[in-house]
DNA sequence: CCAACGCTATGAACAATGTTCAAGTGATTG
DNA sequence: CAATCACTTGAACATTGTTCATAGCGTTGG
């Protein structure tokens, strides 16, 4: 069911084929060395846009950037190096997302409703970038191999789009209780979003999906608004 | 590494010597078929314990059961399939804890209270039972293959967990409105334990990821207590 | 009893992976 | 021109899940 053995043809031997004349004239590769990381790098999240980061395999890689297979552990230490800087990359981009609606305006309604947009515009990436959202939040590396410190600060970053507005509906809580306030709605919002592009089963999920967060964002600004205690009397 | 069980496997082939009624105990292979698939089950599910589902191997599990590796595809179409079932009984175990809570106090403090008590039965799990949680959720089947609609079942099952207390914070709200509103609950909560449980820097990340739905869990039902319309505005 | 049949388990073979590393290639240098 | 060196190459290797011709064994018919 898997594996289809249409690929047994596809990858191999051009090697019966002289290929004494290396051909030099440029193919693909602009300069030299550190472009094959960049090419890598840009092939791996072309496809990663089009076939998924399952769909990411070495010597498609390769192939497609015109190196040998071994090229890829010139640049790269393994796969998962790649990826990881991939993976990165798309963090940045939903940073940019989420950067890209300025500041709010500074009262509790402004703060809700600026909110609510960080959630849309973590739901509209999430959904017409979906591949790359899924190698965020699915993608897991091979065992040992661990995120590096970079891509938990992106993370914290993110976390303080959430944290500003709070500051017009918290104006008494500390920084400590902001924060994990701020967190906490993030990882919710990830949460709904999560379990809704989850299971592609049932009808038009988004919608739904967007129902769930207005209750929810709504819900706590207003809880919150009412009851600043609640963030602050965390144990 | 470890093929530490070839006297298992010596065992159960041993029971080719007839004895089809055997009075005596075989040693693993009791009875026939349906034995086989039952044992494959019982050592997926501990080998998740013991390494996670990464380290699931087809070549492991049929020598631990003591069949041929053949053995597996005659009892499960694919690993993919043995992993479901497993899968399955994961989550009944997860709706099994939720469900020992039992009712909640009829009214909005207990509701609340409940709320909370479901969310910390749900992070106990996740953290007593890690590697079956992270099986549950982080476990991807492999491209084609989808997961059965008992599944999704069983998760709207526990969906309604969260969504019963409601009915003492929301009261005149609709069914719609509560099972949306008990969905974005859970899978709040989830995300919280998601992405708390992610990361394993920073030191005990258990309290911080309970204060993190304290505040979520007790500012919505606060929200909702004063504004219940937020939960019907759906648009 | 045994011969023939049918089901089931078997495990060698296969295809597809990521990774390694001896050998090759071409430029630079003495 | 030879020697050296940095870098590239792709065949080989170790592991995977999955398949399938074969062998084994119980049942049945004569």
């Amino acid at each position: 069911m898997n594996k289809t053995n249409a690929t047994s043809k596809t990858t191999t031997l051009k090697k019966t084929s002289g290929k004494k004349l290396s051909a030099h004239a440029p193919p693909i590769g602009q300069d030299k060395r550190g472009n094959l990381r960049d090419e890598l790098i840009r092939i791996t999240l072309r496809t990663i846009d089009e076939k998924g980061y399952q769909a990411l395999r070495a010597r498609a890689l390769t192939d497609e950037a015109g190196c040998a297979l071994g090229g890829l552990y010139t640049v790269f230490p393994d796969m998962d190096a790649l990826i990881i800087t991939a993976k990165l990359q798309i963090l940045d981009q939903l940073d940019a997302v989420m950067a890209a609606l300025g500041p709010s305006k500074p009262d509790a309604g402004g703060a809700t409703a600026h909110l609510l947009a960080l959630a849309d515009a973590y739901l509209t990436f999430a959904t017409t970038r979906l591949r790359r959202w899924q190698t965020l939040f699915q993608h897991r590396l091979s065992e040992d191999a661990q995120l590096p410190e970079a891509y938990f600060l992106r993370l914290s970053e993110i976390f303080k789009h959430v944290e500003k507005p709070l500051s017009f509906i918290l104006p008494q809580s500390s920084e400590a209780a902001r924060a994990a306030t701020g967190r906490a709605l993030f990882a919710a919002v990830h949460g709904i979003v999560v379990l809704g592009l989850e299971q592609r089963l049932g009808q038009t999920p988004v919608d739904a999906i967007r129902t769930q967060f207005h209750i929810l964002v709504r819900g706590v600004a207003a809880g919150l608004t009412h009851q600043p205690d609640i963030a602050n009397a965390a144990h």
